[in-house]
DNA sequence: ATCCGTTTCCACATCGTTTTGCGTGCATGC
DNA sequence: GCATGCACGCAAAACGATGTGGAAACGGAT
């Protein structure tokens, strides 16, 4: 008696044939119900699971899609792979959470991953080489990007409205009479930066106000980078009333140099953020910020992708979708509940 | 001329045969260097890439690990994740990170993840369910537990040392003069909890000192918690110098409640957390706290599973490793810097 | 009884690897 | 010259699934 393993042990036991399984499996084509039922009893008295490797090699699918990011300790991406598992998961495929350690670390991981023939794949990058690019798109495998457009014929991508999203905050600042408003950047050739900088000028415009560009420094997308970003532009005047800072982090940082500095937050200067971090909450001022919605982002790469897993979608035009976001006014920039007399 | 695809077609274009080409890529017998070349030389012209369906379909191995958490969004667990990453990756092994959602939803994924035979997993739960387990410990999969014993045969745990990381906080406290020490658990039940009062009680203990069971409360971990843990403990009494927290979230939520109740941190009561997420030293005043080595606990982890599927470790016995922690001493028990006044 | 259309199942080829057991050709020892 | 040993490559058999072309069985119509 040999002993058969997989969709043939599970044949033996039912009476059927191999094929007879795989149908009953796959629904594909269709089976009476009496031999169903035969087969559908063998497989849970043998506790049958198929074996992935064995189908995606038949199927050429894996079922399964990678997430690919430069940092997963920046607590935006956590939240872009819950929204994805919110989709994909109902759909029987599975997220992989793979973390590129760097932006840099994003070509090393990328042979990786390519290597596992996911199905899809999501990511986020700042700077793409063109070595990674050509890569990606010769592999077939289809991708979808955020935050930003890759640059691959047919693959779509999702963005937040970070226009807007500074624009509101321009808005509600210039509402609460805040005029000597500074900007800090991140790096100053990213596009996150010029586009967060255009929703501030764009504030400005609809008040019927200049922007001084002279309001405007650049630094990194870090804490250390608020502290900095602050300190450059009290080297250029010191009667800033707000600082708008291009994320959350830089205006923590921010807010740490400010009070190194015995400023009151926020009545001597307000501070904003961007992302809706849960550390903007936490921080004391609690942060006034914009939510940028990682959990939908997520939610409709993964959307995107299925839709063009389906097949149909094949030749539908490049999809490019942008989620509007929603300012979170908290206490940096409003009187704080008095507490200390 | 019949298009052959994979690794027949490599073998084709350097004129070998199929099986030289495996032999050289696996390394797995001596190949002439000259023959070696040829195939190199065809491997890059076609950027051939094995499939790793057919692969794993006959070797039993799928060079890939994954960790499951209950949370991603919980920033202890990225941190793991790029700790297990800093061993797999040089290993040649690929982490997938797979969220679960919630402690409740670790069941409903893990079925996904067993059929997708990863050769390792490693994971956190707190309240693993016996058919769980039983699943996990059938399905032949590597394990490895965080946090605590899974109480699966042959499977290896990584842990820190709570008690004490806690009987360092107490001692830091008690050394600084306050003997009012209030403790706000997680849930009454869970390990951690237990395990982190003690280390409290170890350090009163040590200085002949006795801890009062009425000084300690139970919520959960979360900042929630830790609101509802001060009203629990200010309704006992009202003269507490200082409250330890079962983590950084219960204590951030501590916080907020104290300030609200008018009280000064740390001059009227000093707070206390555990894990040292970045968090910690964002609140105002920064959070003393201990470092839970989360990244090293990654590392660890990943180290105990290569161990294990090198093979030789098979009939090792199960190994236990407790991490040690580190007293980090912030602002929320020392008197802050003075800055107004 | 014959024929035909459905339904239901099966045999078999196939996917791309790994791996074992042999067959070469070549130098070596006698 | 002839057995012996080595170093290299190759053929072929798995691994576990999918899916297509057909064969068998079954009714109903003629």
């Amino acid at each position: 008696m040999t002993q058969k393993s997989g969709i043939a042990a599970v044949a033996e036991t039912a009476g059927v044939s191999v094929s007879t399984v795989s149908q009953v499996l796959s629904g594909n084509r269709p089976v009476s119900e009496a031999t169903r039922a035969k087969v559908n009893a063998a497989i849970a008295e043998l506790g049958y699971t198929p074996h992935p490797g064995a189908r995606s090699l038949r199927s050429r699918r894996t079922e399964s899609i990678a997430l690919l990011v430069p940092d997963i300790t920046n607590p935006f991406y956590p939240l872009v792979a819950v929204g994805m598992q919110d989709v994909l998961l109902p759909a029987g495929y599975l997220l992989s959470i793979l973390d590129a350690g760097s932006q840099s670390g994003t070509g090393r991981l990328l042979g990786h991953v390519l290597e596992r023939r996911f199905d899809g794949i999501a990511l986020h990058i700042d700077g793409l080489s063109d070595a990674d690019r050509a890569r990606l798109a010769e592999s077939g495998t289809r991708v979808v990007a955020l935050g930003r457009d890759i640059g691959i014929e047919g693959s779509d991508y999702v963005e937040s409205d970070d226009a807007g999203g500074f624009a509101k905050l321009g808005e509600h600042l210039l509402g609460t009479g805040r005029r000597r408003i500074g900007f800090i950047g991140g790096e100053e050739e990213s596009d996150p930066s010029r586009l967060r900088l255009g929703g501030l000028r764009q504030a400005f415009a609809g008040a019927g106000l200049d922007y001084d560009d002279a309001s405007t420094v650049f630094t990194s997308f870090t804490r250390d980078g608020g502290r900095d970003g602050v300190a450059a532009l009290y080297e250029r005047r010191t009667d800033w009333d707000a600082i708008v800072c291009a994320n959350d982090l830089i205006a923590i940082g921010a807010m740490d140099e400010l009070r190194r500095r015995g400023l009151s937050i926020p009545d001597d200067v307000a501070v904003t953020g961007y992302d809706d971090i849960d550390a903007a909450a936490l921080v004391h001022p609690s942060l006034t910020t914009v939510e940028n919605p990682a959990r939908e982002i997520g939610r409709t790469a993964a959307r995107l992708l299925l839709t063009r897993l389906a097949g149909d979608g094949d030749d539908a035009p490049t999809q490019h979708i942008t989620l509007s976001t929603r300012l979170v006014v908290r206490d940096s920039t409003t009187s704080p509940i008095p507490q200390e007399r």
